[in-house]
DNA sequence: TATAGTTATCTATATCAATAGACAAATTTG
DNA sequence: CAAATTTGTCTATTGATATAGATAACTATA
């Protein structure tokens, strides 16, 4: 018995235009590697055949992705394929920004964007084991590495112990440099809820994205090691740039 | 300073159509608990006026959640949030479908859609230590819980070793209990790989989605004990039904 | 029962998305 | 150079999407 491999046929006034399903349909293709980086793209009169539309429709979804950078497209010899590799995120017990970026990048950083004390919210607090309205530091935060962005952060701190993290945070630019001020020498990933969403217009800003793209979303909590949480946070990476690779716990 | 939450505007000619958009705005307003199960959305007139679109927009993006059975429009009452929690399916050393999904679920189990023997893949034949085109037997599944389809995944396995396995699955419905009558007792998650993307057309027939449906996807190596690999699957989760809870490898 | 609040339906108009065809411009190949 | 191939531009038409306004139908409540 033969099972079906991608019909892979697409979806009419599905609120979803033909060209960015299209546009998203070459953006798999890539990834499976059905179109080969720095190779052409099969002509789009034969694209316009194999998705059924019309060539227009297939020049809107090339159209869109030369504007994301993913295509170049050159007049009377084709359209080419950039080199774009997805970054491979780990995510283990000690998920750390710039070391788990080591090796496939040559330069990673991170950025305090903003910083504010609130009232925690029932699931911050819950997370951190506090009571509801109980005060936190909030660090939103985005994470680049050689010039682009991977991700984008809010992290929760327990706004007594921790008084002080935002500067800490603005001047070294590392969490686990900045909690080490505050006397915590290792802290572990207690636990790594995992969502995916269209990007909403702050991901779209925040992360230089185009309106469609999609964000992974991971919600974790990090504890001492003898599991005292210290921190909540919620992140978001650009799917088309960033995979999550779980590493051991 | 303050942080902008959630900025949350729309963005036109983005290829995604506004109804559909504000329809993604809801189903996430529901996820985090901002509009509530059984009780009524706010007015469509209020709702126009919060997302800065036409009513009749808005009534476009009900219309469909209708459809799709988060939503129930009352004449006259109101609109209200049917119940439908996201499953947490875990992920850890030792995943297992329907263990994972007990006391989330009353019902759950694996239905085979297709199987075949075929060459295996480069990426296929790195995962499971074979050369490549060797032959692998691949199995195309579908989970289910409480008459719904929360997975879809296809694994491969070395086919002289594991001949018959699609029969085995055909009759027990579990990949443990196939393996067991191979003499593979246990076997554990070596690595995990997870990236997210819209679900194309063979996702949302077999998950039951709707266009422009998001999908998470796991890509993972199964290996006995001592370490030899077994199984390469990758899964399919539709993103509205199903988080990801990573647990302790 | 009367009124206010809400969803349902209708008409009309403007813009975006998709199709269709023709031809121009640039590149490669014979 | 000539022909073939491929991307770029233009005009035109159709259907889907979005806005606007008016009114009907239904529900709850004072």
């Amino acid at each position: 018995m033969v099972g079906r491999l991608a019909a892979d046929s697409i979806e009419r006034r599905s609120g979803v235009s033909l060209w960015r399903q299209i546009a998203d349909k070459i953006l798999h293709a890539i990834a499976i590697g059905d179109f080969v980086e720095n190779t052409a793209l099969p002509p789009e009169v034969v694209l316009a055949e194999r998705y059924g539309v019309n060539r227009h429709t297939v020049r809107s979804a090339i159209s869109a992705l030369v504007q994301e950078g993913v295509l170049r497209a050159e007049q009377g010899r084709g359209t080419f394929v950039l080199s774009r590799k997805r970054l491979s995120y780990p995510i283990g017990a000690r998920t750390r920004f710039s070391t788990g970026l080591q090796g496939q990048t040559t330069e990673r950083h991170i950025v305090l964007l903003a910083s504010s004390i609130e009232p925690a919210s029932q699931r911050v607090a819950e997370g951190l084991g506090l009571a509801r309205g109980a005060e936190v530091i909030r660090l939103e935060t985005r994470g680049e590495a050689d010039g682009r962005p991977v991700s984008r952060a809010a992290g929760w701190f327990e706004a007594r112990r921790f008084a002080g993290i935002d500067a800490a945070m603005a001047e070294t630019g590392s969490i686990t440099a900045s909690l080490a001020r505050f006397g915590i020498d290792d802290y572990l990933r207690q636990s790594t809820v995992l969502s995916a969403r269209h990007a909403d217009a702050a991901d779209l800003a925040d992360l230089d994205l185009q309106p469609g793209a999609i964000v992974l979303v991971t919600v974790a909590i990090n504890v001492t090691p003898d599991g005292q949480p210290i921190q909540f946070s919620e992140s978001r990476f650009p799917a088309e740039r960033v995979e999550l690779r779980l590493s051991a716990l």
